[in-house]
DNA sequence: TATGAATGAGGCTTCATTCAT
DNA sequence: AATGAATGAAGCCTCATTCAT
């Protein structure tokens, strides 16, 4: 009974290697935005520029995948708050709000994922299919409208992630504002 | 009997380019979001770059004085809506709405002439001050909540410039959700 | 009576560049081939990249302008050897040669100058109606064989120039034996 | 009796994979001329980059592979023709003109090959030697010139593939007007 | 004051070659 | 010996800004 299961590598160089970049290119991307050079991607995740390039083929395709990495965590986030039918949507935009304004730059990235400009397939399903999830049983409960739809949820995201970006002005108000506009009645 | 003409002329040929130039950065601007070169900017405006540069000292100054000019724009309507103090401000953020729809890139500018990340004097002041005319009447006749400012307001347009940038839905929802959550209770 | 034609600069400091950048180019090709940088050739120019690239938009474009220039200069040969009706194109060809061979890399370029994958217009034009008429008369004299047509005398060149370029042997005899191939008989 | 069945195999797995290499190169120099990329090569040949590095130290290396073995091609070709004194060299010709028509971007690598620049030993000595053959009984016969030596066939070849490779003309009549230059008189 | 040619730092991407597995 | 991921030096080109005329 020799571990045999130690011997599947769990991780092979290369999976560990690109998510060095995509961790780096995140870190980047929250300090100052998505205008960061791919040689300061490389450098911080630790590889050279050709590394970055066999990973991402295209500095769009990096921005692209850290979108879509995002994105999933919102989707994962949805799920977890899912369970709370009374609060759960709120409680969900604020931690969003946490989240993007914790992560500057994050926010001017994660617009492009809830855009449909062009589709950009499965996590933006994934995701609203989570936040869809999420209103479903808010809307059994009545603590949000009967037409209010995951569509509209997004919407509400994306427009926090502007208000946070250019620091309109005090995000949590703009939750309850749109907490109170996504409410029956 | 000095040279009356020549004093009647209500804008002297350096104040008629420096319009031009605005003018034709607008437009562009509307078309293809504010990745416009400034060479591109001078040709249309039929200046060269020289002269361009003469009137906005940088392709930043630029962007800041279109930002400005919608800004001024936005908060003019707000004083036009001022009137109806039931319907005001829905019919505010629709027009709103409209406008940005219909003019590609405006709304990637307008997010930042909304937005403080540096203090962008009058102009700003100004709308938010036409904003806080717009919801005053109304807050007075029961029409939107107490606790609603000006700052609310600017964060629902910021917002909602960035779902119609994005495309992230039906940006007439955004505004109606954003409406609900204004009213009172 | 002021010398008003002093006035007209007889060319601006653009077309000067013009030609100071295809001047430096020529030079540099003649060295060592069109695989030049692009920066080698501006700073032989004395000029900075960019201007090379306002005055030729792509490296291509470069290249294809020296390749004109040579074809150009070999059509104004052509023309003056056209008043030998003897020994006008053998004089021709051995001039050619020596061009060729004093200028390492222009025969590299001047292949694609004769060449007719692309269509390139007037230069090419011009040299074969230059060549057209070297050969004319020396058809009526019997000197060149009666089908021998502009075109022939082109392949000829091009092959010189590979000839010549790549070293294949000595170019003095490739070019008496053409010279035989187009006499009469 | 030891293992005769490994002894038998005609050529080693190391020899196989070098005209996997080989011919992969080969066909795509065909189709693109020499400016494929090695792992190109690699994946056609089916084998790794590294592999590829093995067999041919440097991307020069196996494009003087390459050219060796057109060269090699040609000289066999040479030998066939030789056995037709009277018809030999002009046939040859006409089948180098066709091969190279047929194979876009040999002539690319056959010019190199032709070519002197760098004395490239045995293949090329091969060739001349074979060509020499081809027209020693000719030029006994009287159907080439008696000063033709191989050297000046092996130009006449060189040309041919410049004129082909640049499309610089109708290539047929470039061989009859050599073949014209090589005969006697 | 207007012009537009010139500038050159900087960005993205490619690809021959190396090297750990 | 084979593999293919990693490397990073180049190379092409863009564009905000300056400056001579």
């Amino acid at each position: 009974m020799s571990t045999p299961q130690a011997r599947r590598k769990p991780r092979t160089d290369a999976e560990r290697n690109r998510d060095r970049v995509l961790e780096a290119a995140r870190a980047l991307f929250a300090e100052s935005g998505h205008d960061v050079q791919m040689s300061e991607v490389a450098r911080a995740a630790g590889v050279g520029v050709g590394t970055l390039y066999r990973k991402f083929p295209t500095r769009e395709a990096l921005i692209e995948a850290v979108a879509d990495h995002w994105a999933a965590e919102l989707a994962e986030a949805a799920r977890r708050f899912a369970g709370d039918p009374d609060h759960g949507l709120a409680r969900y935009l604020r931690h969003v709000g946490e989240v993007l304004a914790g992560d500057r730059g994050m926010s001017e990235v994660i617009e492009r994922a809830m855009g449909s400009a062009e589709p950009r397939g499965e996590t933006r399903e994934e995701l609203l299919a989570a936040i869809a999830e999420l209103i479903g049983l808010a809307r059994e409960r009545g603590t949000v409208g009967p037409e209010v739809t995951a569509a509209d949820v997004n919407m509400v995201i994306c427009g926090l992630a502007a208000v946070i970006r250019n620091a309109a002005g005090d995000w949590r108000r703009y939750v309850e504002v749109s907490l109170g506009g996504l409410r029956p009645r």
